[in-house]
Formats: C-alpha cells, structure tokens, sequence
DNA sequence: TCTAGTCTGTAGCGATCGCTACAAGCGGCG
DNA sequence: CGCCGCTTGTAGCGATCGCTACAGACTAGA
C-alpha cells in the first residue's frame, strides 16, 4: 500500500502542473499518464477512475492559486471592494495567475455543459474562492458582502475572458477603466 | 447546385438552434446532422469541413443575440457606462440571453485551448460586440470609450460565468451590488 | 519453501471521432 | 437513347477515447 499511496502524492502535483501548463485539452488518461511519467495502467491503477484524478488534480490547482492569493491579500486584511479590485485585476490579466484563470475558464465552460465531474468542480472552486473574497472584506464598507463578493468574482473572470479573446491590451484598458471609475 | 445551396441555408438555421439549446458538447458531426435532420455524409456534402458548420452557424447565433440587444438598445442611444450596464445585466444573468451566454461561455473555453475554428470565431465575435458597445457609449460620459466597452464587456461574460457556477441567486446579488455601487 | 497479496506490463475491448471511397439514383441535354 | 454532372446512401477507414482482463513479477510472512 506504501507504493501506491506515494505515487498518489506525486502523481497529483506532477498533474497539477500539467494541467496549469497544457489545459484541459490535453487530458486525456493516456496524456495524463505520460505527464506524470507512468503509463496509464497504473494511473488507474492509483486512482479509481479518470474523474477522481481530474478532481484531486484540480484541486491542487486551486490551492496553489489560494496559496499564490494568500500573498497578494494576507490574511487579517480588510479591503473595500475597490481596493480589493485594485489590488488584484492587474495580477490576472497580466500577472502570474493569468494560466490558473485560463484553466478556470476551461473547468467552467465544461461545467457549462453538465459535463459530470466538472460541475461540482467548479462550484466547490467558486464557493472556495467566494468565501475567500468575502473574508478579505471590509464589512464596514460593504453593506453586501455576498454580493459584493461575487461582483469581484465576476469582474475578475470577466477580465481573464476579455484576455483571452481579444489579447492583453484589451484587457488592461478595462482594467484601466476600472480604476478611473474606482478613483472618480 | 440549387439543392445544396437552399439545404446550407436551411440547415444552418437548424443548427444555430441546437447549439444554442444543447451547447457544444452535442456537436459532433453525426450528432449536428441528425438535428439538422439529414445525413453526417450529406453534411460534408453541404460544407467543406466540421469547421465551416460551426463557424456558419455560431456566426448566426450571434447575429440572433445582437438583433436581441437592438431591441433593449435601439440604434441611436447613447448612455453612460453605468446606465449600459443597468440596461443590459439582468438580461444576461436572468433573462432571454442566458442561453447564448452559455454557449459563448464554451466558444471562450474552446478559444482558450487554442482549437483552431474556435480561436478566430471567439476573437470575431467579441470584436463585434467591442464594436456595438462602444457605438451605444455617450463619448462625453466616457473619455476611454475602448476600455469602457472592454470593462462592460467582461463584466457581463463574468456575471454569466458566477450565474453558471453559483446559480442565478448569487449572479442576481452581484447585479445589485453593481447597481449599488452605480448609484451611490 | 510455499503462499498471499501488492504491484505492473501487454494487449485489447467497444465506442466514438472526423472524414472518405465507391457506387447507385437522378435530372436535363445532345 | 446515352451521356454527364448533381445528389445521396452504405460502409468503413484509422485514430483516439475510458477502461479492463489476464498473467507475470516482486515482497513479506508462515
């Protein structure tokens, strides 16, 4: 049992990475194996089906991304939501998150279409990252925190949209946007 | 040749409809031709590639989804960026767009792993939408009329996104907070 | 040493994918 | 009539998908 329980471990980081590297277009078993070095016998053999990797898998993700956040807006900080925008849109269009929400659109998009594994994916990440935000609130300044929070949510995916369809610039003339009206 | 020209017309009808309904995960080709009611090889008859189906018929949801905002916002108008998005949120996250959001929703996704036809439809039909927004700005309102169409824009795709994921309650607490925030 | 249970490779199942080869049916035109 | 080009059906290619049957290799305990 040592065996398969390390190779769980380690299976699931290498994975983490590849996903955040290539998406969900090349995730197949037969893909996912080779990323993680093993053949795909063994993949199923660690793990009960394909939807049980993808899961563990893109939970990691999502922490890594927590963890990356974490640094950005350190625990105990209260924000209004305008600061709190100013104090991450320009990371997602730009910055290092920019691959985590590109992968994020994919697991929403196949959440989208009922796809099974993927919807409970994508709520648990999105309640996760709600929670998330709204802990970082001001709730002196925010009458609303859910909505609130979801607002910031939004905006945030919405930016990593434009990004991805219309390229960068588009993207951080919204974000330049933002912040006239954020200071106005 | 007056056969397969009526049939390229009828047929993309047909499926503009069942895109919008079942999404791209009902979109393989033996799938499309038995809801256009006709043969996989009669398809390929009709149209050069897979490619060209999808790209003719999402080209006419969204010209369906763009003669729908004519009608919330006439030719003409000009509004702030605040009023656009008041006349245009709840729309989306609840009313008569929902479903081309959707659909759009997975056009990113698929434009995000760089699969080829979905790459240029993507970036086509956000340009026109880019375009139509910033053509119902009030330039005197809104100094970066491109940045203010580009933050309208992904505010709306981010509201459908959270609607997806989290369900139309909190998508709709979102739209009130930005209604909040607009008029104080 | 024999046995039981953990680990791993080979090989392939049945399904679906986009696409195509081939030929028959059909019309109009000489 | 005979030919030709537009239209359509059948049947199947080669690739990939998630997953599994089976048998052999290895290690630990009796």
């Amino acid at each position: 049992m040592a065996v398969r329980d390390e190779q769980r471990e380690r299976v699931i980081g290498d994975l983490a990475g590849h996903l955040l590297r290539t998406g969900l277009s090349q995730a197949s078993l037969r893909q996912l194996a080779a990323a993680a070095g093993v053949s795909d016998r063994m993949l199923l053999y660690y793990f009960a089906d394909k939807t049980e990797v993808l899961a563990l898998a893109l939970q990691t993700v999502a922490a890594d991304m927590a963890a990356g956040l974490g640094q950005a807006i350190p625990e105990g900080t209260r924000l209004g939501s305008d600061a709190f925008m100013a104090a991450t849109a320009r990371h997602v269009v730009d910055g290092p998150f920019r691959p985590y929400m590109r992968l994020w659109i994919e697991i929403v998009a196949a959440a989208a279409r009922n796809e099974p594994p993927f919807v409970d994916i994508a709520a648990g990440i999105t309640g996760g990252f709600l929670d998330w935000i709204e802990s970082r609130l001001d709730p002196a300044l925010t009458p609303d925190p859910k909505g609130a929070a979801a607002l910031i949510l939004a905006t945030l995916d919405g930016l990593a949209l434009v990004d991805i369809c219309s390229g960068p610039e588009r993207a951080l003339a919204a974000v330049a946007e933002l912040e006239r009206k954020s200071a106005g």
